[in-house]
This record gives C-alpha cells, structure tokens and sequence, in this order.
DNA sequence: ATGTCTCATGTTATCGTTATCACAAGCACT
DNA sequence: AGTGCTTGTGATAACGATAACATGAGACAT
C-alpha cells in the first residue's frame, strides 16, 4: 500500500512511453505532441506524480534559485525590497532563497556560505560591507551578485543603491533652509549597521558645510532601531539637549517613536521640535502630524534587481559587464518640520 | 582556466584518499580521522570547494528545507512568525522555503504545488482554508504538515493556531464590561482573509450574546488591512454611526490609522471613541494613548511550529499522531479603552 | 594465538531527471 | 525521385553526492 511515490518512469511504462518524453511533457515549450502531452499531465495527476526537483536540479545544473540575505524580515523597508524581488523574479520562473543576517557580518558570511550550497543562480545581498572570506565566496561562485541599499566602493558585482550620505544631506539642507539651527540626529551604534553608519557621517558633513553644531548625536546601540528605541532617544535627547529645535532619526520608525515622546511629554511637534525621518513608511504619511521623510525606493530596488537579473541571466549584458543602478532619494516634506 | 568547479572528487584525488571520505569529513559526527577531516577542510577551503547540494539532496533523499506560506511578507505579525520559526528550525539543521500567497487561496494551492517539487521535509501553511486540490496535494506530499494561526475545524494534520472567535470575543467582554454599548467592528471582506472574517464573525456572536446591535460593521475590501484602511474606515463609521461609542478593529495597524483618524477630526481616544486592536504590534503599545489589543502569540506560534516540526521529524511521536498545539489570546487593557 | 569489537576507510551502485545524440516519419520544394 | 527541413520520440549516459556493505588494522579479552 504505502509504496514509494511514483516518478517520469512510472508514467512512462503506464502509457508505453518513454521517459524523455514524459521529462519534455513538463517542459513548457520542448516539442511533443498536444495529445501525448495531455495524456501524459493526466496520467500524473492520477498517480499522484509531484515532480522532482532536486533530480532536475543536479542533472540540469539549475535551480532557479535566487539566494537573498537581508538584515532582519521584520522591517518594513526590507519586506517591500524583498516583496517586489520575489514577485519580479517569479515572473522569470525563479524562487527566493532567503536568510537573514541580524545585522552582523560574520552571521552574512554563514548565510552566503550556506546559501552557495544550494547552488542559486544569483545572489542578492543588502549592503556593501562584507567580510573579506564572504567576498572570496561571491567571487568565486560565478554568479550574478547583486549588492543593494547603498552605493559599495569597490563593488563585488552589480549594484543596485542610493546614497545614504546623499539622502540624509538633502534631510539636512530641508531643515537648515526651513530655518533649524540646533539639530540633532538620532541612530544606532555605527559597528553593525552600515547604512545607518553612512547617515551619520552624511548627517555630520552636512552640518559642518553649513557651519552649524554635528555633535548632537544621541546613539540608541545594535540595531534594529525601532519606535522603543526612536522613544527613548527623544527623551535622552530632550535631557542632554533640551534647546535642541530639530531631530532627524535614522528611520521612519524611531522618528515615529520620538513622536510619541514628545506627545507624551507635551512637547509640540513640530513647533517645540521637528522631526525628519527615513524610509517612507505608511506611518509616517499617516501618523499626526505626519513626518517629513526620504523616499528610498525599497520597493523599486527589488524591482529593479529582479529585472537586472532577469536580464543578466538571459545574457543580454556581455559577460562582466557590471551594471550599477542608483536611486536618487527624494525628500518628502511634510508637517512634521513645518 | 576558466574550467568548472571542483567536486569532493577532486579534494579527494588530491589527497589520495576516496571521495566517500572526504563526503564523510563534511558529515558532522561520521567518523572520519581528526587528522584527515582537518586536511580534507583544508583542501576545501584551498580548491574553493563549495558543497554541491543538489548532488546531496538527491542521493539522500533529504533536502533539509521546510516549505512555509504566508498570506504577505508586509505584516508584521506574520513576520514574526517567520522569524522565530526560522531561528528554531536553523537550529535543527532546517532551512525555510518561504512564499506567499496574497490572501488567495488558489494562489496558495499554486504556490503549495511549487514548494511541494522542492522535496521539503516538512510544510507550514497559514489559515485552515484551502483549495480542495491543495488538501489533496498536501495529503499525498507524505510529510508533517502544519496549519497554523487559527483552529481548523477539518485539520490536514497538525495545528499551531489559536481561536480568532474566541479572541474577539474576550475583546467584546471586556469593552462591555467596561461599559461600551455601541460598539463596531472594522474590518476586511470576508471573502479572502478567513482571520479576519472569523474575527468578525466572533464579534457578531459575542454582541448578541450580551443583548448588542451588532449591525455596526465597517468594511474595507480586500486585505491586507493597514493603517490607511483603518483610517478611512473610521472616517466612514463617523459618518453611518456617529453615535459609536467603541471600535474594535481587525489588527493594531488599523486601529492605529482609526486612531489617527480619531486625532485629526479631534474626536478624543478613549473618551468619544474607544478603540481595540488585535495583535499586540509594536505601534499599539508604544503610540498615544496605547491601544487595548489581544496577544496573539506570532512569535510563539512560530517558536512552537519549529519545535513541533523538529520532533516530529525526530520520530519523538508515533507516526500518524496529529498534533494541536492551541494558544489562548489574551486581552491587554490598555488606555484606548479606559 | 584466536576471536571479537571498534575505528577509519574503501567499493559499488544509485537517487530521478535531462543533455545529447540519433532517428523515423511527414512534408515541401527542386 | 532526391534533398533538406521540421516534428515527435527514443536510447544512453551523466549530474555529484552518499547509503549500504565490505575491509583492514589495531586493541583487548580470553
């Protein structure tokens, strides 16, 4: 009764077949007959037939995996990323492998090890600093790689990013020219996130160009910095700082959280303090008042990495051409730094 | 130069030993010699060896994959889940094959049929609602299978859900308690999202329990249901029911944006509506003035699914013994409902 | 010295599909 | 009638690892 389930070969003696032409009945466009083919998919499903991928895997050499490794799922900015990659990639008939790296580049070195094994026919990894074995391994795997969410100086492969220094002046230039002075800017540790490392120093460089103080830094540790963090930080800030007139946060999220303490503190937003935010997130365009903030294209940098490798796979680049697409982040001015 | 990758063969002829112990040496507890696992790792890491596992997959007829869908990656209850089912599995040596299925059940039935030709040991599906197909599909797979987040009535296997009726209704007691009449439930179409529809059809049944007009009902299509949504529906209860004393809203994210909706026409929270959500996010606890919710355990449910899985594939339960493992929800009074 | 056991390693065959080559039949066109 | 081309199908071997069994060397007890 409980036999082992059945495969091409069992479907082909059933109808006196062979098994090549059942493997080519389950290939979309490989020549058999309308008929032989139909009887065949009939066939498997009266089995009970499930196609066998690892098989086709090892004899075909593909997968059409798409390995990706992103800090953490539970960030909206990230998901949106992942989101449209995965509903980019289905399109071309290729699946996402997914891990998460927590933040910490040695976890990323695991992951891209592990990840490898499964042989993906690309790989898509979140940021531009890796560990110099991680960096061997990507070269070495003869794949597309595609780094994102920042601009890398010595790219592995393709890039697809924006500036974060780039983004986090412009926030600096809007709050300047808008009439802020005392301005602040509230992060993670600099060790384990890259990007948010990245807005600090533009955040730091902006402020010097315009003559102005760059030492209000208030620093909530590891990240993920989220709306507990963003809260805790306004209320150090307000203690070191209490004259400080702007606040600029490394995420929609923890400016979402310096929000609330300010509401909480009756601190008025944005006329005893503005706030600036990252990422556009729906709460920060929903959220009383709503946030100024720096659209980053999360959702276009997965879209357009799902092209690119869609592309690149169908070879319409010449071998080692790399491609480097760059997002410019745009300002969202809103009530919040009125 | 260019020539192709190295295979456990070649370490193997380089060391003069046979490839079965080099595939030995990458075997955590086979015995393999301390001095020759060393040399083999080393030659390895040399040759830039990357262990092929598809070859692996095949001949062991193991994958170490567990297939998990989910309604959307967007949601940070969902998220949750994922991750702590992600941390637990890794732990067994397990990685996660993830889809989703857009709140579509014959998306589902799809997606389960792709993830199905990846040999996946086990499979976690979201909901208790499926295509008959899909059922059919997951039966035949011969693996554990795991609905999770609610309490099927028919389950295909094993169960790792709470009751979203029940939950609703501890919500309903409460703010009746409290001394709420007139109170709406704002909410998705029935139609695809079966959480939120048993959601509401709990609150229906609890209502007339207490002798409540529970014809106050707000609509906001198809999910997922976000802040916005939760925003415009509170503009329209304003409007149908201007007399509403209390909202009950289908998760926190739209409670949140009723909240806003709530600030921006400067109807008080909780004293001119009260509000409830459902999910214990981040925002319900950390924004002004919280909000009532229930705990639904997301991470929890994907904590216990990965342990689940572990067992079951570690034999610890005779085979055929379906599992439920049921979470009781529970209220958390917060100020929105005072 | 013989038997028994453990440890480290080798040999052989195989997992289920598909790349590749081969070929027959049908058709169009010279 | 012959040539070339397309279409549908089959035979064979191979992808790269490992399960299963076999073997040889040494340790130890009898």
């Amino acid at each position: 009764m409980n036999r082992k389930p059945p495969t091409m070969a069992d479907i082909a003696k059933s109808l006196g077949v062979s098994p090549m032409t059942v493997s080519r009945a389950f290939k979309r466009d490989s020549a058999v007959s309308q008929e032989t083919r139909e009887a065949i998919l009939l066939a498997a499903e009266e089995l009970g037939y499930v196609f066998d991928s690892t098989a086709a895997n090892l004899r075909s050499q593909k997968t059409d995996f798409v390995a990706v490794t992103i800090p953490s799922i539970n960030n909206a900015n990230f998901a949106e990323t992942v989101r449209q990659l995965a509903d980019g990639l289905s399109r071309a008939g290729l699946q996402i492998l997914l891990g998460y790296t927590n933040y910490d580049i040695h976890e990323e070195e695991r992951l891209i090890e592990q990840l490898l094994r499964r042989k993906p026919q690309a790989i898509v990894i979140t940021g531009g600093q890796h560990t110099e074995r991680a960096r061997k391994l990507l070269s070495n795997a003869s794949i597309p790689v595609v780094e994102t969410w920042e601009l890398p100086e010595k790219p592995i492969g393709h890039v697809v990013g924006f500036s974060n220094t780039q983004a986090i002046r412009e926030m600096v230039d809007h709050f300047v020219e808008t009439g802020y002075r005392r301005i602040a800017f509230m992060g993670g540790d600099a060790a384990n996130d890259t990007r948010g490392a990245e807005r600090r120093a533009g955040f730091v460089a902006a402020m010097r160009e315009h003559g102005l103080d760059a030492t209000r830094l208030i620093s909530s540790g590891a990240p993920p910095i989220g709306m507990r963090e963003g809260a805790k930080a306004m209320s150090e800030l307000l203690e070191r700082f209490p004259d400080t007139q702007a606040a600029i946060c490394v995420s929609d999220l923890s400016a979402f959280g310096a929000l609330t303490e300010c509401q909480r503190r009756n601190v008025r937003v944005p006329e005893d303090m503005a706030l600036g935010g990252f990422g556009n997130y729906d709460i920060g365009a929903i959220c009383v008042p709503p946030l100024t903030t720096i659209n980053a294209f999360a959702g276009d940098i997965g879209a357009r990495t799902a092209e690119l490798i869609s592309d690149v796979l169908d070879g319409k680049f010449p071998q080692g051409a790399m491609q480097t697409i760059s997002f410019n982040p745009v300002l969202i001015a809103r009530e919040s730094s009125r």
